[in-house]
DNA sequence: TCTGGGGTCCTAGGACCC
DNA sequence: TCTGGGGTCCTAGGACCC
């Protein structure tokens, strides 16, 4: 980038964040839902993951689950969804093609947030601004920004920036009277427990936390709190990374919509979570060199006798085959379960991926077959054309009795033809 | 009855080696 | 009586994030 060197002792970072994100991907499909109260919930309709700021006024917290909550939502006519991750993940690219039209440099951060880089940027205050009205009107998802000469700055400024009708937010290091307004827990990277032992010291908000002698900060915390710190000071800690790195782990879990006692259901359960792990790391031209599986009772439950176990397995040599994978899960599944118990959870676990494309030159091709690889990939191709039902193994069941409840999910308006909206 | 899923990084402590 | 010490590697667990 060709910038001045007074520009570059300047680095800005901006953070665009989704506003309530799930919930505003809901909206943009039914815009009937503008100022009502409306949630998304997590996976088996277990929790509020997503709450319009009409039901944040209710006093329903993040993360509430949903059968404590059902009776209020019900009084106050909230509307509740299941989640509907395919929409989101769209509507999430859409929003990001169109940040990405403003800024050389972006880092995708999560579903809902990206940094810009705006250093060297005439007027970023204005810039985002642009930005921000242009997501609105092109996608439908309202967004803040927040602006700051690190990311946690720019976290922080996007806090302060929700609260704001302009939607957009700077804060500089060393602006005492900001810093010393934010409490402890608001600041990127502490959580309830450093923020509990934070307070415990006397460092009960942003300003105090930055003129901390570091010593104290490494004894509570240790690098990582004190990067906290010095990004908070304006030193960059934490670079922006464009290309994402590439994944070490990956994983398949959930919880069951029912209890499960029998073996079998779960090796059905275990054989499709296994599946998809495997497909995860198919389509990022990676190789697993272990794979673990756990299986858990249901914590919750007092009146029950609980049992969680994990075991971990090293392929002899990296794979992504499906079949494989799939046999291996269900021999470590067997070693760990326990009869007597009731299962409400399972997961499997794919570890060390390594690219294709540097794994070494195998001694024994038997998994590299090229019959065995050319069958593999012909049913992965049906089952994404025609979906699982196309083509699966055996192995992942029929009828599924075991898998999760989801009764009000949306449409996937924009990634299936049968979902498309339809205007009167 | 009902309580999400998917990641990362750091650290402490044990095993092992010379 | 005296019972090394330093390095590396691995794993489990804790903390955080969205």
């Amino acid at each position: 980038m060709g910038s001045c060197n007074q520009c570059d002792s300047f680095p800005v970072i901006a953070l665009a964040d989704c506003n309530n994100f799930y919930v505003s991907c809901e909206r943009v499909f039914c815009p009937s839902l503008k100022n009502r109260p409306v949630i998304v919930l997590s996976n088996n309709d277990g929790c509020a993951v997503a709450r319009s700021n009409e039901a944040k006024a209710l006093g329903i917290p993040m993360g509430a689950p949903y059968h404590q909550i059902k009776k209020c939502c019900e009084r106050n006519g909230v509307v509740v969804f299941s989640s509907n991750y395919e929409l989101y993940g769209d509507m999430s690219r859409r929003v990001t093609s169109v940040l990405s039209r403003f800024v050389p440099e972006l880092e995708i951060y999560s579903i809902d947030e990206s940094f810009l880089n705006l250093s060297g940027m005439e007027f970023p205050l204005l810039l985002s601004q642009r930005i921000r009205k242009t997501v609105g009107r092109w996608t439908g998802i309202p967004i803040s920004i927040g602006i700051g000469e690190t990311k946690t700055l720019a976290k922080l400024a996007n806090r302060l920036a929700k609260k704001k009708k302009a939607g957009c937010f700077e804060v500089r290091a060393g602006q005492e009277d900001i810093l010393s307004k934010v409490p402890i827990g608001d600041i990127w990277g502490i959580g309830r427990r450093l923020s509990i032992r934070l307070q415990r010291v006397g460092l009960d908000n942003a300003l105090r936390f930055v003129n901390a002698p570091s010593s104290l900060i490494r004894s509570i915390g240790g690098v990582t709190l004190e990067r906290t710190r010095c990004e908070l000071a304006g030193i960059s800690c934490l670079e922006m990374e464009q290309v994402p790195q590439p994944r070490k782990n990956t994983c398949s879990s959930r919880s069951f919509g029912r209890m499960v006692e029998d073996l079998n259901e779960l090796e059905e359960a275990v054989a499709n979570y296994a599946v998809r792990a495997t497909r995860k790391i198919r389509s990022e031209g990676s190789l697993a060199s272990a794979i673990q599986v756990f299986i858990s009772t249901n914590r919750f439950r007092e009146d029950h006798e609980q049992y969680a176990n994990s075991r971990t397995l090293s392929f002899d040599e990296p794979t992504d085959d499906p079949i494989r994978v799939v046999k291996n899960a269900k021999s470590l599944l067997r070693s760990i379960y326990r009869k007597g118990y009731v299962y409400k959870k399972a997961g499997v676990l794919l570890i060390d991926l390594i690219s294709k494309c540097t794994r070494q030159t195998l001694l024994f091709e038997e998994y590299g077959k090229p019959r065995r690889s050319e069958f593999v990939n012909a049913v992965e191709e049906v089952a994404a054309r025609y979906g699982e039902s196309g083509a699966f193994l055996a192995a992942q069941g029929i009828n599924k009795k075991w898998s999760m409840r989801r009764e009000m999910r949306t449409p996937r308006y924009t990634t299936h033809w049968d979902d498309l909206p339809s205007v009167k």
